[in-house]
DNA sequence: TTTGAGTGAATATGTGTTCATTCATTGGAT
DNA sequence: ATCCAATGAATGAACACATATTCACTCAAA
């Protein structure tokens, strides 16, 4: 699996950018943990992985360590980028922003297996890293706030006087996760297209004069 | 934190029967990895914390690996045992059994921090593990099966003839889970009792005819 | 006295980090 | 244009350290 990733054309220069290099080992990294798991993940994995020798992990981080929170932040500063699509359909209007979030969320380029594998891998260990959790608190924090702000909107301008806000909010963030969880674990009974339908399937519970049920609408 | 371990009056025999033995150990693996998080957790944190030697493990556990295995089917079994609850419960009604699934969720000693801790610990790994897999799986099963079958039985009983069973038993199980990952990592924010009132909120947007609006119901 | 649960020092292994060395690349001198 | 330092990116063997496992030994209990 871990082929040859130097491109067959180019006859790989010995010196590159360091901001190519970095990415470089940052996405061999994502792709060590995605398929060994964050505990069998060395060094030495990696650097095989991108096809270069061990050193260069310290010579470009200072250290493992720095690799692997370099990699966390990639992850999160992707998130909080795609997230601000979201934010400016939300200026179009809430349900816009929501349907935004869902479509978003369930995309194949956030969602892949490969990043899923990584984010839970790092989640296992956020208690104990205060780096870890400030990077995902950070991430945390642009989905929650968000979310919240437009379902409050929603509940206004919508009339859903009987809706808590808050609530739902964090219905959907927990939904999502425990989706995201459910698409890297199960992968043969859960899929990002089913995902889209369950968690659709919550707003056009909680907002049915906003939402119409997915299952009459799409047919995929 | 790791203060000493060993009941202060009994003067702690030096043999002990293997069942209480490998009870110990498995209890202060959980500690263990609560606190230090899996990555951290070592033979001889986990000895220091059972207040026992570090061969002992080896001993009772073939291997580390051993002991790591014993401790998640541990929770495993207390989960699905737990569970039989619910599926007693919910011979009476549907709707009893759903609540009684979420009761034991969000019980206090079935979702206590120490436990999600170690929970999350090795989802993070179970990828990669085929033993921590099988485990995980059947685990889910016991879960899955029954509110599927409980939701399906609902949809019929009660006429929600719009309501798709399955997917509202993999919406139900993937917010319980994303409930868990906030109750773990953002304890500020999230309580059990909140988890639960957001999970009963849910059900009631789902069930309407059979489950009122907890924030009508409960004033925690 | 015998047994075997329990010990902990010693061992073996795996892995993060360092650093002397190599060599592609660049730019200035001829 | 050609050659020749100078630079620093990249290497990988050596090192240091952490830790899982082993095993000869201890000692409470029968």
């Amino acid at each position: 699996m871990s082929a040859k990733r130097q491109l067959a054309v180019v006859p790989r220069r010995r010196t590159a950018p360091p901001e190519e290099r970095r990415e470089q080992l940052i996405q061999a990294t994502i792709r060590c943990v995605a398929d060994r798991g964050l505990a069998d993940t060395t060094i030495a994995t990696v650097a095989q992985e991108a096809g270069l020798s061990q050193g260069i992990v310290n010579l470009h981080f200072r250290s493992k360590t720095g690799l692997l929170t370099a990699t966390l932040r990639y992850l999160a500063d992707e998130y909080r980028n795609a997230c601000q699509e979201a934010a400016a359909a939300a200026r179009v209007s809430p349900v816009e922003g929501l349907r935004a979030m869902v479509e978003l969320d369930f995309r194949r380029t956030i969602c892949s297996r490969d990043k899923l594998a990584v984010w839970f891998a790092f989640w296992g260990e956020r208690r104990f890293r205060p780096t870890y959790r400030r990077i995902c608190a950070e991430r945390d924090r642009s989905y929650d706030d968000m979310v919240r702000v437009i379902c409050a909107r929603l509940c206004e301008e919508g009339g859903y006087t009987e809706v808590e806000p808050a609530l739902v909010a964090d219905g959907l963030s927990a939904l999502t996760d425990g989706l995201w969880l459910d698409l890297l674990v199960r992968p043969d009974s859960m899929s990002r297209e089913r995902a889209r339908r369950i968690t659709l399937s919550y707003l056009a519970d909680v907002f049915p004069r906003h939402f119409s049920q997915p299952e009459a609408d799409a047919r995929h």
